[in-house]
DNA sequence: TATGAATGAGTCTTCATTCAT
DNA sequence: AATGAATGAAGACTCATTCAT
């Protein structure tokens, strides 16, 4: 990227730091077209022109943040799957519903932390291609371990990428319920606790005997 | 709504459905933000001016278009619901199936006839309370009418809600894959079929015999 | 040029004409930098916006004012060529010393009208290729308009684009002189007859007997 | 000059001449307001802030350059005039035309030298008064020489300032094509011996016998 | 002295909305 | 009712200049 710096010396690392966060938390807090270069600049406590010294221009700030994020969510998860994986002794049901449940604790606190994050980025992944792509590549690479580290524990499944793309988008889907509270009327430990019934069950017939 | 007007001569109406039209369209197609009301006049092939006639502002051809859409697509499930309840006779676990193969394959097709219309919308439903309001209504609408189906035949849900909530994102999750061939690696026949079992799993062990 | 309108309607028209002019205007007398467009749009009594819908950017209005400046000083002068050119009788060196008068005269009047036009011009066309270019290709057409004029008066000169080049070089150092006054030890009557003087001796040497 | 420092100790003088060495060569090149400061400290190998220590302004930067060069330009040429002076023995017309050959040579030389800078001086030359000033100065005190010189070796000439004037414009624009080749159909070699002719004419007929 | 990160006023440009016709 | 030219507030971004270190 011409023009722009990454600054090694700690002060500059904080303040880019401090332009990503505050700059990201504006963006999905009240979306990426509704926060200004000032404000953001305001927020960070940084004057205007020194944003354009750290980042291209305003994309620059959100897909920088987005990068963060994306890692800040991804690596925790595939941290378990590899703690998990070290033990030699192979994982039985009622630890996957174990794990499972851990992972969807991360999940949710990921989503929660991050307040409106998500939704703000699914909205740029549609608006803007590199976004997606992101999303798409995070996403693959996960699955991909997760198959991996299924597999390693004799747990072979029919379509495979097919079935974790599935439950994917059910731990997706409840997180957003969870962390939104969207539908009033949704009991968040029923459905957490029929989520993992039902990924148990798409395992389940699965499994190698 | 102040200065608006909802014209009743068919050549207004007309104009009206065409700014809607149009605009909901370029809206869905390159994204809120990045489409001018001067754009969607061209399209819509009138003039700016009088696009401030019909609505408010921009986010009021949104607003509208929304709420056409939200029908086309809830409407037609509600129509299978409602001609299957018609029939005195009660559904069995094969008719079920059919039933949710009918209406998968209308919200697939609801879906690829409007394009990018869902990420839109999605990203708006965000950014935009009254936006996501509406989906959330229309959503809990349909549930409750999915229930009382269910219960008229016999199938009695645990925690009924949340069941089809969840059931509602599988088959949101599938649209979208569907529609937009995101991942290259999934297959969609088997994507399909992996979660009408699902569905079918989740629906049948609540079964009352 | 996209996103650009040249109107029709009168009022339109002379619209676009006073933005081209006082925008021209300005930029020649205190430098096309340090003219904003606000400043345009001021002097020109309208918007800011209004601009964007005539001009693809502040270049345009430069780019345009050019062009017509290019022709109010171009084509006086080929009319002049034209004009003494229907006559068939043969023109003497009496008649050209008459008609190099009158060309400048003409040329003198072109700087006079407008200002600093020049020397902005010739600042912005060493800064910007594509105006550079238009200056060389209106001093080729003329030059050969004045070589085609020549040979058909029998004025056959040996080297005539390079001669021309010199003339040409003569009388624009003669009238920016005359302008601005440059020098103030330098009394104007003398420098045009010793311009002209000098043109007619050029002229003279080549001349067929 | 307030703040401006003109320092003696070696190395912070070949600092400043650096800057001005280097700043003057970009704003030649690619225009003065083109080229930014951070550029100009870059490229002269010092920080930005040293910059306001040696000059007030940006603008500081180019007045120094345009002196200097201004006087890479005048004294050689005053050179040849003082050094053709000492001899005592009076020149004829055929020395005339060496002297002036070599004039021409080193002004062409000069144009050559220094790249872009002509075009870019007179640029700023009309844009600032300042600059136009020492150009005018810069003239009439070689014009004087030179025509102390012809004087001096009985070449009278009948309206001096302004012949030599014109002289100045002719060499000028000589310089200006061979260095740039504006026009593609001029030939040089042609171009340089017309224009000595001319001006061996010019002072030709106004000899004194 | 020297650095270069930081400042923020100022620039061009866009676009939802208005209004004269 | 309809037009589309006009408005001008607001936004992203630049860069000469300053100042803490």
């Amino acid at each position: 990227m011409p023009g722009t710096r990454i600054p090694k010396s700690g002060k500059a690392v904080a303040k880019r730091d401090r332009i990503i966060e505050k700059g990201f938390e504006l963006m999905c807090e009240r979306g990426y077209y509704k926060t200004t270069t000032p404000e953001i600049a305001k927020a960070a406590d940084v004057s205007t022109g020194i944003i354009y010294q750290y980042f291209n221009d305003k994309r620059g700030i959100f897909m920088e943040g987005l990068k963060q994020f994306s890692n800040s969510v991804l690596f925790p998860m595939m941290d378990i799957l590899d703690a998990t994986a070290e033990n030699n002794t192979k994982i039985d049901l009622g630890d996957l519903e174990k794990i499972l449940d851990r992972l969807m604790t991360l999940i949710v606190q990921s989503h929660r932390m991050t307040q409106k994050a998500h939704e703000e980025l699914e909205m740029m992944a549609h608006a803007d291609e590199e976004i997606g792509e992101i999303f798409k590549t995070s996403e693959f690479t996960l699955t991909k371990k997760i198959v991996a580290f299924l597999e390693k524990n004799d747990i072979i499944l029919e379509n495979p990428i097919e079935k974790i793309h599935i439950i994917y988008g059910l731990v997706e889907n409840y997180c957003h319920e969870t962390v939104y509270h969207h539908h009033a009327e949704l009991n968040n430990e029923v459905m957490r606790s029929e989520v993992i019934k039902i990924i148990k069950n798409i395992l389940k017939e699965s499994l190698v005997k």
